[in-house]
DNA sequence: ACACGTTGTTGGCGCTTCGCCAATAGAGAT
DNA sequence: ATCTCTATTGGCGAAGCGCCAACAACGTGT
């Protein structure tokens, strides 16, 4: 079989498997039987098992970036604001169990810096969405702050999705409004006050 | 040894370990090795690494709570606000190596849990240093909610402390000045609305 | 004082998993 | 047709985990 084929295939039903179980109890035999070769092959493929499982996790996490809703002249802040956090919650909805599954990260720094830099596309998302492109480049403080947002983000939606305590429009509303408060308000404040 | 001391005693040396390297890269072996005893008394002690595990981290995240700022009258919500964040901060910079390694679970729901208890402890307290309790009761997205704030102080703190993007005290007026805003304006704007 | 049971503690057995490597087969080229 | 290259396999050795039987040390009852 082509073996780009193969890698693919190989790929796909290790994600099914690891987005079920955790990485420990999920074995190499396993994944082998489920796409239906040896398990030597895997060791061809991919090295080791954790870069097979970085591979996997690094695929679900690659998913198509939200559009960028055009600019319409006049637009507020708050209209920009809240299609971006439409945008983000349609992928989630669309894309529940891999989110899920790559929330945490077991303490391993390569798979830890695999979703960080998930995490960071989404902040150079916002930074589009929101036209601050020149302030993120000269202040990094700012990409800090909005990771943070990110980390609300995930938090609530993790609420929503999970334990239910939010609906899908009271996360909505929640990050729309926050958002437009911490761009707004918070964040040109933070980054006038002297660092110290 | 009295078997209080002994078990003490193992876990204080697991903690360490699972400190620096993840769970997978820990071996039972070494881990009875560096306290002094052989590798079936983990399994006498702790069922399995596994529990062993689990008690060492739930031993970590069981840190002495931030005390309650008394209530002083006149006080504002800012100053309740700044007074509770400061202690975060404080708590987290005495326990760095402790809370970056549980940020992560690894995708394991009994850990999952053991964090998460720990993150609702944090919400209990914002919740009671606020005099947020009888709302919290009557209305359970307001934990959801806190449970966002919650995420949102890990991320930052996390900014601060691996990558440095953020100062300690820029966090801190990041996380008031959020917080302010959450309590006066959007999670009343989010309970009015209805649900949908 | 002596036997006895309780319990902390150890070493070892069996099973599973993983990484590696030699052996095989099958396709394409000369 | 043969040769080569590579995908693919099965198996070997090492390591780790869970379990259990044996040992020892201490207290207890008689």
């Amino acid at each position: 079989m082509d073996p780009d084929d193969r890698r693919q295939q190989i790929l796909a039903r290790a994600q099914t498997l690891f987005r079920d179980r955790p990485y420990g109890e999920v074995s190499n035999t396993e994944i082998a039987a489920a796409a239906g070769v040896s398990r030597g092959l895997l060791n061809h493929y991919f090295g080791t098992k954790r870069e097979l499982y970085l591979a996997a996790v690094a695929e679900m996490l690659d998913v198509p970036p939200v559009p960028v809703p055009e600019y319409v002249a006049g637009a507020s802040v708050r209209d920009r604001v809240c299609e971006s956090v439409n945008g983000w919650l349609q992928l989630l909805e669309d894309n529940q169990e891999t989110w899920l599954a790559a929330l945490g990260t077991g303490g391993d720094p390569e798979l830890e810096q695999v979703v960080d830099q998930a995490r960071e596309g989404i902040v150079d998302h916002i930074i589009e969405v929101v036209g601050l492109g020149p302030l993120a480049r000269s202040r990094p403080e700012v990409r800090g702050m909005l990771r943070g947002f990110s980390g609300m983000a995930e938090a609530t939606s993790a609420e929503w999705l999970k334990r239910g305590r939010l609906t899908r429009p009271q996360v909505h509303e929640f990050l729309e409004e926050t958002l437009v408060r911490l761009l707004e308000d918070v964040i040109p404040r933070v980054l006038d006050d002297p660092p110290r």
